[in-house]
DNA sequence: AAGTCATTGTACCAATCGGTAAACACTTGA
DNA sequence: TCAAGTGTTTACCGATTGGTACAATGACTT
């Protein structure tokens, strides 16, 4: 038999781009299989949970990875204005500008949402609530900062839906370019 | 043998809850039989085209729905400022104040999206048409109108997502009021 | 060189998948 | 009254589902 050695971490960032691309119910184990390359012995070796055990998997991934390149970067950039257009910057580079669709997003829109809603919960509230921080310190008046920090986690799930529905990536950037000056109100 | 007499019409709003509330891959056959209490032959009577017809009919019903209720009130609507007005009225009453999510975001993100684009460009890119229209009679600058129609259309799907994620309908709301007066200048 | 143990292929499982077939019941119009 | 439709039930189909069991395989220790 040959031998790949494949570890866990490997093997997430693929599961992830399947997980995105055909959804948790349309994701099957036959299509993991193939596209992994890993057989079912593998598969069930690293995540003995199955399909819910990888998808956790992916999504605590993703998280970790907002954490530390989105959320982390939004505290801790002195100046808030900066913190915002990395933010931006990052978002764009993350999602292929436009060409992908957010995972947290896709769970939330499927039947499974209810059993990953803890990690789509934390995601997105983490992330308004780094938000709304920076915000607060770029001088957006206190009681806006939330609903704008709402509007523009929002927005950007909803421009990634409309970019794959018109089949249209462009339109990904043209709202993201409609939403940063709306935070950055000193250059807009 | 009981028989109730269903018509194909009194089916397709059962579809359409069963299908937005799992998803296009999440709903299985067994899942329909049960939710409408119609068993596979009176099913496959209306569609004969199985699983996949039933969505089409459902697409087509919701975009019927949009078309009329929506899109042709922004156009027949004189006073463009009320059009808007109705428009944000008439989404919030259809998506239950964020407690719905729309269908087509729904198929949009699954694996089923490419399967039913034609439906959902159409959808996405009347409302867009429909909506750039009526903001530019709205005294939005021309250049401007079809970006703020994507911001506005898109920034819908992703507040649905983001109050079924947070858990929270009232982020839809919140996120429609923010959007609202943005192609309502003279009302901001 | 033997032993250990993570990794892997394969065969198998019951359950469910989407879909078909055909007999059946009831309504309706001729 | 009777045939033609329109619904409806029930049984069934092969394929695929997610998941299990386990023996075989190597890379590494010792």
């Amino acid at each position: 038999m040959s031998r790949i050695v494949a570890e866990r971490k490997d093997v997430i960032a693929t599961l992830a781009e399947i997980f995105r691309e055909h959804g948790y119910d349309g994701t099957s184990l036959s299509l993991i299989t193939e596209k992994t390359g890993l057989g079912k012995g593998s598969l069930y070796h690293f995540f003995p949970g199955g399909k819910e055990e990888m998808a956790e998997a992916v999504l605590g991934d993703i998280a970790a990875w907002f954490r530390t390149h989105i959320f982390d970067a939004l505290r801790d950039t002195e100046n808030p204005a900066q913190a915002l257009e990395a933010m931006f910057a990052g978002v764009d580079g993350y999602f292929r500008q436009g060409r992908r669709l957010c995972l947290m997003g896709v769970i939330a829109a499927s039947g499974a949402h209810d059993r990953f809603a803890r990690e789509l919960n934390g995601y997105f509230s983490d992330w308004r609530a780094d938000l709304a921080a920076t915000l607060e310190r770029a001088g957006t008046p206190k009681a806006e900062c939330n609903a704008l920090a709402e509007e523009i986690v929002g927005g950007i799930q909803g421009a990634l839906i409309l970019a794959r529905s018109l089949d249209d990536p462009g339109a990904f950037g043209r709202v993201l370019a409609r939403l940063k000056p709306r935070c950055l109100p000193a250059s807009a």
